[in-house]
RNA sequence: GGCCGGGUGGCAGAGUGGCUAUGCAGAGGACUGCAAAUCCUUGUACGUCGGUUCGAUUCCGGCCUCGGCCUCCA
């Protein structure tokens, strides 16, 4: 089986050849750091982290870099309406979005670089992008010329008459051209600014990641991955900038993943249908949220809802309960990530086919009968998690899961009531027995008596 | 208007030119003090109209329909 992605550039799935096979690079666009992460920018992260694992099983090394862009309008605007300096703002939600995405299980990228530490780098490029005739400066901005570059729209599929047509915010007067956009902007005192050649300024939104992937990847790399909305304009200009200031081909594998709806409808504030990962993460346990957000193709739209989340951890609670009728066996070969998993994983991501395999792997667990079965079986189930990113926690600490805002009976007043059941059950008082169940069944505990006594598990 | 992506069984969601995933929900059975879990069995699915074909849900075309993008939202 070989790797295959859907190449946004040629669209078409087509075999993955890494520049370098001892070492494949990366590049994904990051969170903008003024807000929570919501749940449109988890797919993103969930999606491309289970390509960082399994690039990390198929070759040597992978270099994964994502950026956190913490310079930006919107930053600015938020702090002045919070009142903090940008600093204690973009650092607090850096921290906030690190402590959401190791939630989901998400690994941390190889480098997370961030724009305002690499504003040289940006300025050597636009003034690259000037010397080679593809950026002029006007009115204190620095802009792209997109008439410069012939086959800018490559990505996106669209031409520049197109673009001018479809223009439906008034163009900016110091613009040669109403598509250009902006490398370099002037900052007035009370904004965030660098010196530049072009006077105090901060750069326009495309140059960082332009910048940074250079800086950590090379001219020319592999792969750059992101929400399908970035399409056009961010990445179309990542490409121009990229290929117009170095002259050789940029990303050579473009990933998109789909649009992310709630309960049918695209989420917005103004709908109430708008949850951070925050939200979510008080509802259920990450790896529900995970292997919700891995239900679906990467490429699909996808519509997130409540239903789908209960799904998920129903399926979750499937595949920990499998596990845990061989809790006391040595898992076998967890370094083999089943052939069928990685076959699904290979071909462009397929994530649901990889998870109906994690049920056919957690069926086969339930029916092993030999414990060297048990043990391989396992073995297998894990290792094919490992690859999904999810059954990474303690069985009994997956099923003892407490919502955040809940007030749960403490586990031990529930091994209060299950010793207490027990005596009423070797007295054969299976009223008793059977009040003490529904007791508990109303605090959302489920009693299940086996072979080797009563275990329980939160619903 | 331009461009793009969808429409699969009760639900979610893969996939395939003929052998009709997977999970949840439903039905029946085994097991169980009860229950749960598990195992077994089970269900005339592929928007619509044409075309190509021995054969199409799968390829081609029209239509209907849903969603998205078109300058800073992942």
């Amino acid at each position: 089986m070989s790797l295959a992605f859907y190449n946004t550039l040629t669209r078409r799935k087509e075999p993955f050849v890494p520049l370098d096979p001892k070492c494949v690079g990366m590049y994904v666009c990051g969170p903008t750091v003024y807000d929570s992460a919501h749940i449109g920018n988890a797919r993103p992260i969930i999606v491309f982290d289970v390509l960082y694992r399994l690039l990390k099983r198929l070759y040597p090394a992978v270099t994964y870099v994502r950026n956190i862009t913490d310079v930006d309008d919107k930053i600015n605007a938020r702090a002045k309406e919070n009142k903090e300096p940008i600093s204690a703002l973009t650092a607090r939600t850096t921290e906030a979005f690190h402590a959401d995405i190791d939630a989901l299980n998400a690994l941390r990228p190889d480098v997370e670089p961030r724009a305002t530490a690499h504003i040289a780098q940006m300025i050597a490029m636009i003034g690259k992008l000037l010397e080679r005739g593809h950026a002029y400066e006007a009115d204190g901005h620095v802009l792209f010329s997109v008439p410069s570059m012939p086959d800018y729209g490559s990505l996106s599929r669209r031409s520049q008459d197109e673009m001018i047509a479809g223009a439906r915010v008034e163009v900016a007067p110091y613009k040669r051209n109403a598509a250009d956009f902006v490398l370099w902007k002037p900052s007035s005192d009370d904004l965030p600014g660098w010196d530049s050649p072009w006077g105090r300024g901060r750069p326009g939104w495309h140059i960082e990641c332009s910048a940074m992937s250079r800086e950590y990847l090379g001219v020319t790399f592999d792969i750059h991955g992101g929400g399908q909305d970035l399409v056009f304009p961010h990445h179309e200009n990542e490409i121009a900038q990229s290929v117009c200031a170095h002259g050789q081909p940029f990303a050579r594998y473009w990933l998109h993943n789909g649009y992310l709806m709630v309960e049918g409808e695209k989420m917005s504030k103004s709908l109430g249908n708008f949850f951070t990962v925050r939200d979510l993460l008080d509802q259920a346990p990450g790896e529900a949220i995970r292997l919700a957000m891995l239900a679906a193709h990467y490429h699909q739209p996808f519509d997130w809802t409540a239903e789908g989340l209960k799904q998920a951890r129903t399926g979750m609670d499937r595949l920990y309960l499998a596990l845990r009728t061989v809790a006391d066996i040595p898992a076998e070969g967890r370094d083999r990530v089943p052939f069928e998993v990685m076959a699904a994983l290979e071909d462009d991501l397929n994530t649901p086919l990889a998870i109906a395999h994690l049920h056919d792997l957690a069926t086969q667990l339930n029916k092993a009968v030999t414990t060297d079965e048990k043990a391989k079986c396992k073995g297998a189930l894990l290792a094919a998690g490992d690859v999904l990113g999810v059954l990474q926690q303690d069985v009994e600490a997956w099923f003892r899961w407490v919502p955040q805002a809940g007030s749960a009976l403490s586990d031990d007043a529930v091994d209060d009531l299950i010793n207490r059941r027990i005596e009423a059950r070797k007295a054969k008082n299976f009223a008793e027995a059977d009040r003490i169940r529904k007791e508990l069944a109303d605090q959302g505990v489920l009693l299940e008596d086996g072979a080797g006594g009563t275990t329980w598990r939160r619903a």
